[in-house]
Formats: structure tokens, sequence, C-alpha cells
DNA sequence: GCCAACGTTGGC
DNA sequence: GCCAACGTTGGC
């Protein structure tokens, strides 16, 4: 059985929340409209069934991490880049030989307490951590082993 | 609302 | 292939 590996997976709360994932049937969205060459490779190449996901929210107030989901399917085309109704449509993209790639998600849990970005970056363990660095502007990330564990158990302390 | 950082585009 | 211009992300 393959190691299960670790991402982070960010949402602007005002596009799309935590309470509108778990408001999905199944609790389960596909996670489309993604437009970035090197989050499309992880999603395409690199994300398996069972593969953890922290939920976090950008552009928020805070932002930080809320929530953790699955990976329940693993990278197919995303077909809202040839229709032209969608705010995610991609002129170039040929239905043929699909550019975009998606996975669906599907939400586990809610965490004991939201993790703000500002305590993310206040922990030494999470320094090397992606969504910490400045500039950092993917919105698919990989997590480490030992960065998806300390964010988890910052979740069941008590807030500093 | 501001703006730094970043990815993409397109002229050359 | 270089790189300036542009649009977007996302923290603050």
């Amino acid at each position: 059985m393959p190691e299960p590996r670790y991402w982070l997976f960010k949402s602007e709360p005002s596009s799309y929340s935590w309470d509108d994932l778990t408001a999905e049937d199944g609790q389960t969205a596909e996670w489309d409209g993604v437009r970035n060459y090197q989050a499309r490779n992880f999603m395409r190449d690199d994300m398996r069934i069972g593969d953890y996901v922290l939920f976090y929210h950008s552009n928020a107030k805070p932002p930080g991490v809320i929530g953790t989901a699955r990976i329940v399917r693993e990278g197919y085309p995303d077909d809202s880049a040839w229709n032209p109704d969608s705010r995610y449509y991609d002129a170039k993209s040929d239905p043929a030989n699909p550019t975009w790639m998606m996975v669906d998600i599907k939400a586990e849990r809610r965490l004991p307490r939201f993790i703000s970005l500002n305590e993310l970056k206040a922990n030494p363990a999470l320094a090397d951590m992606m969504v910490t660095k400045r500039g950092q502007r993917l919105s698919v990330q990989p997590v480490t082993a030992a960065e998806w564990a300390e964010v988890l158990a910052m979740a069941e302390r008590a807030a500093p």
C-alpha cells in the first residue's frame, strides 16, 4: 500500500468555504478551476485516493486552516475549461487533449480550533511549510507528514 | 484598498 | 530566448 500523502488546498471563503464543502452532497466537491501548471501537475500526477488535505481559507480575516479532507477521486479532466459559461473557461483547452485537471475531495472534519496563518508562521516546526512563505501563491501545495501532524497537534492544544 | 510577489504573454 | 508589461493572488 502506497504511503498516504498530504496536501494543502487554498480556497477563498467568499467564493468557496469550508461550510460550502460540508453542504455538498456527500460532503464531496470537484476541485475545478485550478489554472496553474504546477498545481495541475500535482493533481494529475501525484494525488492518490486517500491522501490527506488541509483545507485553508485564503484571503480571509484571518487566513488559516479550518478543516481536513481526503482525496476521493484522482485526477481527471476539468470540464469547466471548455464551458464558455464557466468563469474558468479556457478557449485554448482542447477537450480531446485536456490542459486542466481536477480531483474530488471529501470533507473529513472541522479542526477543533481554527489555526491561523499567524500561528503557523509562529511555529518553528513549520518554518519550511510552503504556506508560511512569503509570496507563495500556489493554490494546491504538498505538505510533509511532519507538518500535517504538527498542524493537527496545534489544533488539539489550547490557543497560544 | 494597497501593493509585493509571482506566473503568463507577447514583442522583438 | 529575453524580458517588459500585464493580470492575479493573497497578506496586510
